[in-house]
RNA sequence: AGAGAGUUGGGUGAGUGGCUUAAACCAGCAGUUUGCUAAACUGUCGUACGUGUUAAAGCGUACCGGGGGUUCGAAUCCCCCACUCUCUGCCA
């Protein structure tokens, strides 16, 4: 969540951002914001002032206490119920405060960085660049759900027998593709200088906090309701909360950490047209890159892990192009992303492969997560993350892409992990 | 899952209601000294919010796993929860 010290120091250009995303009723809500510190502060100094002399007159019982005098230690005794009364009221009335400033944090999302382009929707995205030529194939092109079923590598059917709809079953040669394409993706971030962590895919309630899935978007994630537990979106929740309430020191940084997990969503209101075969999943596979940065630095690191991505997307001989996201189509709690799009040849379309973010700060102040400067004062370090990569979408544009009369042609990069070249 | 024992600063660890404003040691940092990759000595060494200030120092409050309670006063007593260890049970 932002800062309420940035919302005051900086409240022109919090304002102008907040309406670049189409934020509504952005002024009142800032203005709401400091009039509620200014109340939490007002109130914080009575309520330690109080404090302070309550803790006075305790001293002087004690030592009265010690030196025998229990007539005056009574004495004085009496005069502590009034002062604690008001100790009381004041202390709900703070974290009433603390509370109301709380909440309305939490309903302001992110301020984008300066370029990010104005607009509603994701018409209004900025394409940055296009990679690749568009393959041309022949008339009797499928998509990739008909080719999953003529080669018999992916199963839906099955997927709802045990599971329901959006939950498939990979098999053979679709079974191996996607161990290879995940091989391929850990090697690939090893090589980047990555750290790789494997963290547990159920994650609690702070850490959904932490990475601001929580409050709002529980609706999106499947819970453990008897442990209190979530199933992860992205593994972007486990490995940036492994970060919560730490220290680092500035030499620490930066911290780059790759992991494969599967993620789980419930997409619930989000099936309509678009969403056949593996465009939209409940279950699906992903390795996701995460940086703890400097501030100074976290910008030139968001360009390095575009430019980490677009190699794998070309290593993978895939079409694509990468958008800057607008300030109505970026998540809550980003302030730049950049997505990646394959271009999916038979169903002529671009598909989302990647989404590449700089947090800045937001997720940090959740987080607690800060690094120690050289003036040895502690302050927030940026959080970043990004897909590298999702996997369903990639192997449907391989799959369409690189159809033939032969069969579908693999990519030569992974035909190592795969022990095959063609399915 | 059951029973018992625990959780104190970066680490080890003392602390059973007011001499704790959390000891001591180690590590870290700064310095002094000795002719050398070392030792000794001295000092310093948490976080947050607030106050103060050009900035700071300083000052106030809170924090001893988390939350609540008793009390003039709680690391210390009581209740709930989480986690760790030991034993038993179950288990890949």
């Amino acid at each position: 969540m932002l800062l309420v010290n940035t919302i005051r120091d900086n409240f022109e250009a919090v304002l102008h951002g907040l309406q670049k995303r189409n934020f509504a009723n952005a002024e009142t809500v800032l203005l709401q914001v400091l009039e509620i510190d200014k109340n939490r502060k007002e109130t914080q100094v009575q309520r330690d002032n109080l404090q302070a002399d309550s803790n006075t007159i305790s001293r002087q019982i004690g030592a009265l206490m010690k030196e025998g005098k229990k007539e005056e230690a009574e004495k004085i005794k009496s005069k502590t119920s009034e002062i604690k009364e008001q100790i009381k009221t004041l202390e709900t009335t703070y974290s009433n405060f603390e509370e109301e400033l709380k909440q309305l944090l939490f309903t302001i999302p992110n301020v984008p960085h300066v370029s990010v382009p104005k607009g509603k929707s994701a018409e209004d995205n900025e394409i940055v660049l296009e990679h690749g030529k568009i393959p041309v194939l022949p008339e009797n092109k499928l998509p990739h759900w008909e080719l999953i079923k003529k080669h018999d590598i992916i199963d839906f059917d099955l997927g709802v027998k045990i599971a329901g709809a959006g939950f498939p079953v990979y098999k053979g040669k679709g079974a191996r593709l996607q161990r290879a394409l995940i091989n391929f993706f850990l090697d690939e971030a090893l090589k980047a200088g990555y750290i790789e962590v494997q963290p547990p895919i159920l994650v609690n309630e702070d850490s959904g906090y932490g990475t601001g899935q929580l409050p709002d978007k529980e609706g999106q994630m499947y819970e453990a309701t008897v442990d209190k537990l979530f199933l992860i979106p992205t593994a972007e929740v486990p490995i940036t909360n492994m970060y919560r309430d730490v220290i680092l020191e500035e030499q620490d940084l930066p911290i780059k950490n790759v992991g494969y997990t599967p993620c789980f969503r419930r997409e619930a209101g989000s099936w309509g047209a678009h969403v056949r075969g593996l465009n939209r999943l409940h279950q699906f596979d992903k390795v996701e890159i995460v940086h703890i940065s400097h501030p100074d630095q976290s910008y030139t690191a968001l360009e390095d892990m575009s430019k980490y991505v677009q190699n794998l997307l070309q290593k993978l001989e895939l079409p694509y192009r990468v958008l800057r996201l607008c300030g109505g189509d970026m998540g809550f709690t980003s302030a730049l992303t950049y997505d990646m799009e394959v271009y999916s040849a038979a169903q002529e379309r671009w598909l989302e492969v990647s989404s590449v973010s700089n947090f800045e700060t937001y997720q940090a102040n959740r987080l607690k997560l800060r690094f120690r400067g050289e003036d040895k004062k502690t302050q927030l370090a940026h959080t970043l993350n990004g897909s590298a990569l999702a996997l369903p979408r990639i192997v449907a544009s391989i799959l369409e892409n690189n159809q033939t009369e032969n069969g579908i042609k693999m990519p030569n990069v992974l035909v190592p992990y795969l022990g095959f070249d063609f399915i």
